[in-house]
DNA sequence: GAACAAAATGATAGCGTTACCAACAGCTCA
DNA sequence: TGAGCTGTTGGTAACGCTATCATTTTGTTC
């Protein structure tokens, strides 16, 4: 008897195999683990394979390995450009690879993640890239009973479920502040929006730093947990003026606060740097380019996606790296928003970086 | 003999029918079909499959079936902002169903989304969402004979594959440079870059606007194909006004570069709107907080990432929508950018609005 | 060249679900 | 009363692949 294709006309493995004169599971095994076959039969089906378009069929594949090729990626929004560039080194860490990127946003939520977890382990994923460190105890506990490994991004801290790739954000502000006083700064006001655990870490480096100097002063904070855009950030810095007219710096969360910041002074006639500094979080492409150019502290956000879809893959085909925490570090850009008594000085303050 | 579990524990259908009293496959057409039960059976079923906690299996579902619940979306880019407001209403709009997203990117190549068109139609989805109307001959082909729904977003024009939403960018542009006559320019520059087929659409605009007027002039127009940036617009128009200094206006391809151009602007003390009008396009959020304050056109993209999605799970679902073609139109917003001989007024030129 | 180990290959039996068709109950209508 | 519906239920056989273990082939050693 001949080889009988299915219904739909579509190649399955046999026909590979029968082409190729081999039984099924030697053409299956071809795919899966090229190496174990001999190199005669190995070209045979490589070249039965091609001549028929074989197109292996994953669900059957899932159902028989009880394994999907499926790597799940949990973020708190589609919207923020930092999880773009994260996202964007995710999908080019995974091109061409077997394994696919399933995508889900939580919203900043942890209970939304929480369920967006159980319902990607119920899949039985290949692997998973999660936001943060700050799970619900019920995701943690499902996190760690997990048969697949995880990659919590975006920043590290203790007692990691499985790998870990970021920086810390107290750090990191805390490098901020420091480089406003080094420029004589000494009333430097925060201004942060949405208030998820990265932020409010960057608002405890804030706080710590501004404690060490001595100039502490909780009238100088201003945050809201409303989403963040270039807008409030003009509307928060009101509100802080309004407070305290006499701040001579405004530490923003990110950078679109800190455009806004900069639009606001720019409407009020506030001389930037001269009478207030500007410091932003992320590094944005636009600060580099804006009148006048506004420091940040820059992140590594494409190369922490990249890397830590690497790591994974690395991870599932069974090769750990070898240390399973990696710090990216963060680097104080410094622009003309925060120069004050050293307009010369373009040196960069940086981070730990690992790697 | 009782019930058997499979190794791993996991609840099975057959689980869920035995504790139920019925049998499998009448327990599979609850998760179907409901109404197809007896409202006893229905009762017994939904409360056999709370109580074991059942989930499930997608992949023998996909293989049995022949069929996947998988949704395929490929967008030109992850990083820009125009891609990310669509991501979130088609994510927005699939929640909580039983469709899944799987997103691919194609880097602005039509190559590529042939290459992943393949990929993605190997895996029979459920439906397709594809990015604009350029597809390559061999993507057209294979869209075509395609056996699910499929969306075409971003723009509309003749033939559409299956369903189709967006706006015309061509006529958008054309409202912008007449919104800019309107406030009594003449000399109108031009400044794109990527120049992906919609933004060639935009200049296709621009040029039949201009010429309408009779002030075309191909040395107006700067472009590359370089991706967009906020530098990258100070860097264009920099060069735009060495060629031609005594412009009056310049219509930017995206909002990035119209940012850029006005911190050009600032840079080189350049008053706007008075000695040059700026235009965006798509209104970022920034455009709206910037000083001045810029004009652009606003396109609805959460809307239309919302709209194609929810057009194609009920197409998925045997609900065709009345109308295959939505043209979701545009705005010209009037901000401080543009105004000149018109100060007061802040009306807004709407294109064809459909829905 | 026999004995053994290692590598390569194959046969069989599922994986968990749904498609397909058959069977049956309850009802209407003549 | 029974033919002919309609609505509901179940039995059987895939879907296309891989895990497991058995078997064959090849290589190695003395």
């Amino acid at each position: 008897m001949g080889r009988k294709r299915t219904k739909s006309g579509k190649i399955r493995l046999a026909e590979v195999a029968e082409l190729a004169g081999v039984s099924p599971i030697t053409a299956s095994r071809f795919f899966r683990n090229p190496e174990a076959l001999s190199v005669a039969k190995r070209t045979r089906v490589e070249s039965a394979a091609r001549e028929l378009g074989y197109v292996p069929n994953l669900a059957a594949r899932a159902l028989a390995s009880q394994r999907t090729e499926v790597i799940g990626v949990l973020i708190p929004s589609l919207t923020n450009n930092v999880f773009s560039d994260v996202l964007r080194g995710i999908y080019d860490a995974s091109e061409g690879g077997r394994y696919s990127i399933q995508l889900s946003n939580t919203r900043y939520s942890i209970l939304q993640e929480e369920k967006l977890l159980r319902l990607f382990l119920a899949q039985k994923p290949a692997g998973l890239i999660v936001t943060g460190i700050d799970q619900t105890a019920e995701s943690r506990t499902m996190l760690e009973a997990a048969d697949c490994p995880i990659v919590q991004i975006m920043e590290i801290g203790p007692n990691p479920v499985d790998m870990m790739i970021g920086f810390s954000h107290y750090d990191a502000a805390r490098a901020a502040v420091a480089h406003l006083f080094a420029q004589g700064c000494r009333k430097v006001g925060f201004v942060g929006a949405r208030m998820d655990p990265r932020v409010q870490r960057r608002l405890d480096g804030y706080v710590s730093a501004m404690k060490d100097a001595g100039t502490f002063d909780q009238r100088l904070i201003v945050t809201t947990a409303t989403p963040t855009s270039v807008t409030l950030g003009g509307t928060l810095f009101a509100d802080l003026l309004a407070r305290q007219p006499d701040i001579d710096a405004v530490f923003c969360a990110n950078d679109d606060l800190a455009l806004g910041v900069l639009f606001e002074c720019r409407r009020r006639e506030i001389a930037v740097p001269d009478q207030i500094a500007i410091m932003g979080f992320n590094d944005l492409e636009f600060m580099a380019s804006s009148v006048p150019t506004l420091t940040s502290v820059r992140t590594n956000r494409y190369e922490m996606g990249k890397t830590a879809a690497t790591m994974l893959i690395d991870a599932i085909d069974g090769r750990r790296p070898e240390q399973a925490v990696l710090d990216l570090g963060y680097k104080v850009i410094e622009r003309q928003s925060s120069l004050l008594r050293r307009p010369n000085s373009q040196a960069a303050v940086s981070g730990m970086v690992a790697g």
